[in-house]
RNA sequence: GCGCCGAUCGCAUAGUGGCAAUUGCAGCGGGCUGUAAACUCGCCGACCUAUGGUCUACGGGGGUUCGAGUCCCUCUCGGCGCACCA
């Protein structure tokens, strides 16, 4: 495949959602010089699956890759192990070989969501880390500097407060810097919390007397709630396996503040009509209708148009419209089977005591009467029950 | 090895010997509507014969006390400092 050079294209990928790019100049004159370029991603199997924080960064690969580029995605099973010190005020769990196993199962199933994955160089790091003797790890850490490790980033800070920092996880920073050289990046890609461990990379390869790496790195998209970066141990994230329908109400609950940012990292609008967008609604549009947009290009982008239409359907039936939807689970009762007996089986209440402050508080309704749940001790009748505002059940009474 | 400090409900935090225990985040529910947003009010250990009652809970074990998250002893784990060694 010839190597596409259009600069307008090459400048989209060195702008849209990028916060900091070193050197630009030289990134720039890579792209322009017709050269196939090794991009590297990596990329550590903490956990089972990948959401659309991920996604940005892959997103951003496949746009290497449209250009003709390498890919280069590097599953780091053996860098999980050690758990990326970053944005940490403790030390990480050591996750066990077990563990990575199953999460890194599917991570690539996962990518190839995003990426043509046929066409990427999929490495795991073990595979040379795990070699590595001590004396050339002695060798290698001979070339990173303490003083280096403690300025201004996380350890900097850890070590000011006078916290734990284990000689262990200086060596994270080195790993994912000889990932560089063994995989020969021409450039490194991912989230800004990873600017020091790249430039690590950039640095190791300078001191080996290799074409030091560029790099980009770009904005960390904050999850659902707002505030807090997307990850999955923060339950505020939207995965790449989510169903159609809950990817849509995912992107219909972010905080209305990130919409615009969500268009530029997550989904493939022109800046153009993003500005758009953005213009509509500081002139007053509600934001809903741009959420509605947003939500529906991001779920097409993982599970086509269709599933996506069909998303935004039942979206709107059932909270739009306050419609019953379908698919609701049933279960049968037995006779004189209490309902909070049948719903704590289902899983849908944690304990007889939530049950009793739903009751409290109004929340369980059943549907065909329209009738609200005032007795705890109510007996399961047949019908459709409401929890709050998204939990359902169908009761069938024998 | 010595010394100091710490361990509380998912996380983070408060806690004069009367505590199912403060506050923040997260979560859940009601209201409102623009939606699973924002806002607002409320809830947020379990169980029951249920405007009350019982049980279980502040790292483990023991003790003092009418009563212990709070005091004492001990163990475990963690952090920091010092010493030792190089």
């Amino acid at each position: 495949m010839k190597i596409n050079t259009d600069p307008k294209i090459i400048d989209e990928i060195l702008t849209r959602g990028v916060e900091n790019a070193i050197v630009l100049e030289s990134l720039r004159a890579k792209l322009l010089s017709g050269k196939r370029l090794r991009v590297k991603f990596g990329i550590d199997p903490t956990s089972s699956d990948l959401h659309i924080g991920h996604g940005v960064a892959l997103r951003k690969l496949r746009a290497f890759q449209d250009l003709g580029h390498t890919a280069v995605l590097i599953i780091g099973d053996f860098t999980a192990m050690i758990g990326d010190p970053t944005g940490k005020s403790k030390t990480r769990p050591i996750l066990s070989e077990k563990d990575i196993k199953i999460n890194m199962k599917d991570y690539i199933k996962q990518a190839s969501l995003i990426l043509d994955i046929k066409k990427v160089e999929v490495v795991y790091n073990s595979k040379w880390l795990k070699k590595l003797p001590f004396s050339e790890i002695y060798r290698l850490s001979g070339l990173i500097s303490v003083n280096q490790m403690l300025q201004g980033n996380y350890f900097g800070n850890r070590f000011k407060e006078g916290q734990h920092i284990s000689m262990h996880e200086f060596f994270y920073p080195l790993m994912q810097a000889y990932d560089s050289v063994e995989v020969k990046a021409d450039i490194e890609i991912g989230g800004s919390d990873q600017l020091f461990n790249i430039l690590t990379g950039r640095n190791l390869m300078e001191k080996l007397k290799l074409e030091p790496q560029d790099i980009m790195t770009f904005s960390i998209l904050e999850g659902t709630g707002g505030k807090e970066k997307m990850s999955k141990s923060l339950g505020n994230y939207i995965s790449l396996k989510d169903d159609p329908s809950s990817m849509f109400g995912k992107v219909m609950s972010i905080n209305d503040s990130l919409i615009i940012k969500y268009f530029t990292l997550c989904t493939n609008k022109k800046i153009i009509e993003i500005e758009e967008i953005e213009k509509k609604l500081n002139d007053g549009e509600n934001p809903r209708n741009a959420k509605v947009v947003l939500a529906e290009e991001i779920v097409s982008l993982y599970h086509g148009i269709n599933s996506a239409k069909k998303a935004k359907e039942h979206f709107e039936a059932t909270f739009s419209k306050k419609e019953i939807p379908e698919n609701i689970p049933e279960v049968t009762a037995l006779a004189n089977e209490l309902l909070s007996e049948i719903l704590l089986k289902q899983n849908i209440i944690s304990s007889k005591s939530d049950f009793a402050r739903l009751i409290k508080e109004g929340a369980v309704t059943e549907l065909e009467g329209g009738r609200k749940i005032t007795d705890l001790k109510e007996s399961a009748k047949s019908g459709t029950y409401k929890i709050g505002k998204h939990r359902f059940i169908k009761i069938v009474a024998r």
